[in-house]
RNA sequence: GGGCGUGUAGCUCAGUUGGUUAGAGCAUGCGCUUGAUAAGCGCAGGGUCACUGGUUCAACUCCAGUCACGCCCA
């Protein structure tokens, strides 16, 4: 008789091998062919609600395997609370419209010939374009196991969001926040158009380098000398800037002295020919700060600020001409300190009069209508400056100057920067006290653009905020802190229009009645009805009832900054989607969960949109994770994937094509996400290692629960047998642990407690102890069924504590749970803490066997490195002594033994005297070694009819017999 | 250049209010097992706690500076 097959050795069809490449993709449509989140909702449905509001990717590209990180942490707290009894709906949503998208698909239609489309044309086109990525971005999401509403994502191109975001916007409008200013653009003089950044093409270029003189006001024959190298912003220029840290000299040659930085004087002494100059003394920034200087040609006088940030000690003077008008970091100089953005330019690109200045301190007449678009190298405008500043002696020199600069990619002239009338939100305004301002005109023009009391309110609503981790209330703090005011208008055909009308004086109207009025056309028609129709059809449908102003003639043919776009999200969606909205504050969501760069996006454009609009932050917390880096914990870059630093293109899909979406999930899990991510080979090998390790263990206790049914065969807990109260009492601890990390988002504490306590606890200890009991024991007796009993619930608790993070394997594993507790699949299951009363007496007895344990594997292994025991079971173990905790081991020698995985163990315990002593003797096992369980016994040959069994082998044969 | 972070074994993480020889898991090496077997068990090696200086009887821990890396800003 072959013994073995009386054995109940593990059974189970749950696969060792994972597989998950092909496994994966049939669970997803097992769980796309149940509805699977459609049953979660209805099985949540009147559960305590949590909100996590998805911030919207943009749609464009492949899943990078940074987003693929941000998505999968998303899944992992909706699915944790989910299992843990709330209500956690999933709406994913899509950021689709905005300058990538409008100049890749400008782009193609260029290659295609195609360089005359209309507004509509091209938003027609962008639209495909958006709504192609989103299909192929939705299917990589799903494919990483994401669950949430895929079939009703939100997405900011749709008209309802349009509509929502417009009615958001019509507030704050109302509120007095929105004002008209100005601020510098680049600008394309032939084709009379604003340019993004994007359509900037650089291309070498030659400039006329100047040094002019600026006479300083109160010091006959003292001169700042500056550098520029564009004469025609002369005009422009209201103040210089210097370097605060640079050092300063007086130099005088022949009959003027000159400041420069003293760095710098040996070259602009060389250039502007002074031949036998003398250092008189030297300045600094304090002194500077003093000086006031004369315009070289026009009739007004300007001061000197400190602009550390971009004046340079290598070229130029260390004295840099600003024109706010004209330049960003002179825009940013001008409004801190006050200065009008001034720019004397019209939209042909010739220099002309403006309102910002009285007339008779502007340029002279004859400088007006001068064109600054270069023909052969020379503009008019550069050269009416250049004579004026010969004229006036105020030239120390001028050359040609070769560098790169910006160019229209259509019509390849050299751009400029100029100001434009822009829309701002007063961010200050935002911030503080919000109920005395109101929609009256002309409050903008007295406030204009001054930096004054800041962000009171933000900062408390700050306060408000639970910041994971806390250094972002930091960081969004400054951020708030130091924004000037937001421009929210583009010049930009792909957005949302800004629903705004001219008289025909050209006066900009922008009236909350109007906005709303535009906001349900849109919601009918969509955007695009704001580009087909006329300025005047479009009047005549939005015009409110009660209007009195005068008649619009034009449109304003300006978007949205697309940041208002995914800012409105609170309102758009949170409020709007029923299964969001929250019944105190519907628009407020618990938990917004984004990269740290967030702090300055779509945190803070969220936050000042909710606090203009719906008066409070749109989130209760707020939770960060870091940027995904490589093996060098340097940042992923293309140049680096070019030259082949990396195995793989750095997308989602490259990595579950080669692991499956949960070793992904589970990389994720691993690591401390608010730190930086690493991304490397090596690492998510090293994690599909522990996923084996995690596997393998599922697949053990589910190979072992082959004949249970827990219906029929369940111990109850005073009846379980000490080992398995044991695993069961440090489960329960464990899953305690584990289930905080989880409500605190630290998923690799998650991580590491489950994988050492499945290491350690499971599969050195428990798995190895009880394979006796499983295997050699009757299939139906108490001591197995106790231990089943353990397996069971050790595996359905550790699928549920895992299926947030492996959301395939868990349920994998769950379809192989005897009974599944009744549910098909392992999302749909309620995690419950685990409960197993110990008293301290027995724990306390445990953890004195454990000791014992500790203490005598070493002896253990000397014998076997001794090569007089090979395995355990060949051992006999005797101990002898006064050591206490053999008391504890006398009253409990099974389970002593079990632990020590012996044939046979014999304590005797010494009276106390003196120091407690511990005598640990190893010797060979008496008896012979039982052909069935493999213990050595004395009694194996006892019984004629099975003369190589042992007494309790005999009887599980013959109960199995029977 | 500024702000905010991070830096503990090959990898990922612990390290309580400063207090013995700095821990765990994985990986590696060497054994054992062959009734979880493309599995399981044991043992061992491996760390100037980024660096420098300071406070202290005592510093991975507190302070200052330096370096490297990341995000944001300029």
């Amino acid at each position: 008789m072959d013994y073995k097959d009386t054995l109940n050795l593990p059974r189970t069809d749950f696969p060792m091998k994972a597989d998950l490449v092909t496994r994966e993709p049939q669970r997803l449509e097992k769980w796309q062919a149940a509805n699977l989140y459609g049953k979660i909702q209805e099985a949540r449905a009147g559960a305590e609600k949590f909100v996590l509001h998805d911030g919207p990717p943009f749609a464009n590209g492949d899943v990078h395997i940074g987003t693929a990180l941000n998505k999968i942490l998303k899944d992992i707290i909706i699915k944790y609370q989910t299992i843990s009894g709330k209500h956690a709906p999933y709406v994913p949503g899509w950021d689709c419209h905005g300058l990538p998208i409008e100049f890749k698909v400008s782009q193609e239609m260029r290659k295609a010939g195609d360089t005359s489309a209309d507004a509509a044309t091209i938003r027609k086109a962008c639209e495909a374009y958006a709504l192609k990525y989103l299909d192929i971005q939705r299917a990589q999401f799903k494919r990483l196991g994401v669950l949430g509403d895929w079939e009703n994502p939100y997405v900011t191109l749709r008209k309802e969001y349009e509509a929502d975001e417009l009615r958001l916007f019509a507030d704050i409008v109302e509120k007095g926040f929105v004002y008209r200013g100005k601020k510098p653009v680049y600008w394309s003089i032939p084709c009379r158009t604003a340019l993004a950044e994007a359509e900037v093409e650089y291309a070498d270029h030659v400039s006329q380098s100047i040094y002019v003189k600026f006479p300083v006001i109160g010091q006959p024959g003292v001169n700042i000398v500056i550098w520029t190298t564009t004469p025609w912003t002369l005009p422009a220029n209201l103040a210089v800037a210097y370097n605060s840290t640079f050092n300063y000299s007086l130099v005088l040659a022949g009959e003027e002295s000159f400041i420069v930085s003293t760095m710098l004087l040996p070259t602009v002494a060389e250039k502007c020919g002074w031949a036998d100059y003398q250092i008189l003394r030297s300045l600094d920034g304090s002194e500077l700060a003093q000086f006031e200087y004369q315009h070289p040609f026009c009739n007004r006088t300007g001061k000197l600020f400190a602009g550390d940030d971009f004046v340079e000690n290598s070229t130029g003077t260390g004295f840099v001409h600003i024109a706010p008008g004209h330049g960003l970091e002179d825009y940013g100089l001008g409004s801190r300190n006050g200065l009008p953005i001034y720019s004397p330019v019209n939209d042909d690109g010739a220099l002309a009069h403006t309102n910002d200045l009285p007339v008779e301190q502007q340029m002279p007449a004859e400088m007006l209508g001068k064109s600054i678009l270069e023909k052969h190298g020379k503009s008019d405008a550069n050269e009416a400056v250049l004579h004026e500043l010969r004229v006036r002696k105020a030239l120390l020199k001028q050359e040609n100057y070769h560098h790169s600069y910006p160019h229209c990619w259509r019509s390849k002239t050299p751009v400029i920067f100029r100001a434009m009338d822009q829309w701002f939100i007063r961010i200050d305004h935002v911030a503080a006290d919000v109920s005395r301002l109101t929609s009256s005109p002309g409050l903008a023009e007295k406030i204009g653009t001054h930096v004054g009391r800041r962000s009171e309110q933000a900062v408390i609503a700050i306060n408000s905020v639970n910041w994971v981790p806390d250094w972002g209330k930091n960081r969004i703090e400054s951020a708030v802190k130091s924004r000037p005011d937001w421009c929210i208008s583009r010049q930009r055909t792909w957005g949302v229009p800004i629903p705004a009308f001219y008289d025909a004086q050209g006066n900009p109207m922008l009236d909350a009645r109007i906005v709303r009025n535009a906001a349900d056309l849109i919601e009918k028609h969509g955007s695009n009805v704001w580009f087909e129709k006329s300025a005047t059809e479009l009047w005549s449908l939005v015009k409110p009832k009660d209007w009195t102003g005068p008649d619009a003639t034009a449109k304003s043919s300006d978007t949205l900054d697309v940041w208002i776009d995914s800012g409105s999200s609170s309102r758009a969606v949170t409020a709007r989607r029923k299964e969001l909205a929250g019944s105190d504050k519907p628009f407020q969501a618990d938990l917004y969960l984004e990269g740290s760069d967030q702090h300055r996006g779509w945190f803070q454009s969220s936050l000042l949109l909710s606090l203009a609009g719906n008066g409070a932050p749109p989130y209760k917390t707020v939770l960060t994770h870091g940027f995904m880096v490589d093996a060098d914990r340097e940042k992923i870059s293309k140049s680096k994937q070019g030259q082949g630093g990396y195995e793989k293109p750095q997308t989602a899909e490259a990595y579950v094509k080669k692991y499956g979406a949960d070793v992904v999930r589970l990389w994720v899990a691993s690591q401390d996400f608010r730190n930086d991510i690493v991304v490397s080979e090596e690492r998510v090998n090293k994690v599909s290692e522990t996923y084996r390790g995690i596997r393998n263990a599922l697949r053990y206790q589910l190979s072992n629960l082959y004949d249970f049914d827990p219906a029929k065969h369940t111990v109850a807990d005073a009846d379980l047998t000490g080992l398995d109260r044991w695993i069961l009492g440090e489960f329960a601890n464990v899953s305690a642990d584990v289930a905080k990390a989880y409500a605190d988002y630290e998923f690799h504490v998650v991580y590491q407690k489950l994988s050492q306590f499945i290491a350690v606890e499971l599969s050195s200890i428990y798995h190895d102890i009880i394979k006796d009991r499983c295997y050699t024991d009757a299939a139906n007796s108490p001591r197995r069924r106790s231990t089943q009993t353990a397996l069971y619930r050790l595996v359905t608790g550790l699928c549920e504590l895992l299926s947030p993070i492996l959301a395939f394997t868990a349920d994998e594993a769950w379809e192989f749970i005897p009974g599944q507790a009744g549910l098909p699949f392992v999302h749909l299951a309620t995690w419950k803490p685990g409960v197993l009363q110990r008293s301290d007496a027995e724990r306390g007895a445990w953890e004195g066997l454990f000791k014992l344990r500790e203490l005598v594997l070493p002896s253990l292994e000397k014998e076997r490195q001794a090569k007089t025991i090979g395995k355990s079971l060949e051992a006999k173990v005797t101990l002898t002594g006064s050591n206490p905790l053999l008391t504890d081991a006398k009253t409990h020698l099974a389970a002593l033994r079990e632990l020590l995985n012996v044939s046979q163990l014999e304590v005797h315990v010494a009276p106390a005297n003196g120091e407690p002593t511990l005598d640990i003797v190893v010797g060979k096992a008496l008896g012979q070694k039982c052909e069935r369980c493999w213990h050595w016994e004395e009694d194996v040959g006892a019984n004629a009819k099975h003369p190589t069994l042992c007494g309790r082998c005999v009887e599980a044969v013959e109960s199995v017999a029977t």
